[in-house]
DNA sequence: TACGGTGTATATAAACACTATACAATTTCC
DNA sequence: GGAAATTGTATAGTGTTTATATACACCGTA
């Protein structure tokens, strides 16, 4: 499972795993069923505390997106839709979002090329 | 100047600050020389301490976004387009966000109408 | 049942977010 | 020109969050 950390992001490091691992389940590359790598595995590749990735993957059941085993280790939930955000709670990041294109002096046009651009990885093996 | 803090966002009151601001200036709400409001009275406004808007400023100030002058307010930028911002820090957050609709079971269709809109309403009094 | 593998709990340290209060620079106005 | 009002800044303190080290508990299997 392929994560990287990023040292400029000011996220916190769990933050930033909950964060890949969700788009690595939403592109599909993490399918319902599949065994996430321990979180010692994780951490040592990363070269950080097995707690913080401990940390990431109970914030990831706590959203529903996977189920952690004490003793054994987490699985991909199935995709249950519709959950709990509600559309301010999912418009407010993308909002952010484009606010920055938008100060960059990014033209309308190449916005939404990139937007459409990095929502065809996210659907790619999806649906 | 109209700005809410939420406190069911996770987001530190100075973050959320900050991306309100921003907001007002990529849709031209607060144009270039414009004065931004005293901290202490956004403070009241808000509930909060002073420093902690007097902390959002700087950071704005951080990014070109305003001016803060010592002892005189703060005023909107010059625009200066293209600037610190790589490509990729612009576009992990826009992942991020694009994440959470696939996750949500949101078509393709649907999410870039929404896309559409949000950004329609930053580009509104601009250009 | 014992052992290797897995997540969890506890304690600690450092950084962060927010506040209260005092300070310093600028503007206003007599 | 100077006092008062207005503005941002600095410092110190408190509680929370983030990350770590270490020990504990649960699960599967030989």
């Amino acid at each position: 499972m392929y994560i990287v950390i990023d040292e400029n992001d000011r996220r916190p490091i769990y933050q930033q795993v909950v964060d890949e691992i969700k788009a690595l389940i939403a592109r599909g590359e993490l399918k319902e069923g599949t065994m996430l790598p321990p979180v010692r595995q994780v951490a040592a590749d990363l070269g950080v505390n097995l707690n913080t990735i401990a940390f990431a993957y109970r914030e990831l059941q706590r959203e529903g997106l996977i189920n952690v085993r004490h003793g054994a280790g987490a699985v991909v939930a199935p995709r249950v839709h519709a959950q709990g955000k509600t559309d301010d709670e999912l418009r407010k990041p993308l909002r952010a979002a484009l606010t920055q294109f938008v100060l960059a002096g990014l033209p309308r046009a190449e916005i939404m090329s990139i937007v459409g651009d990095e929502l065809r990885g996210l659907l790619k093996g999806n649906r």
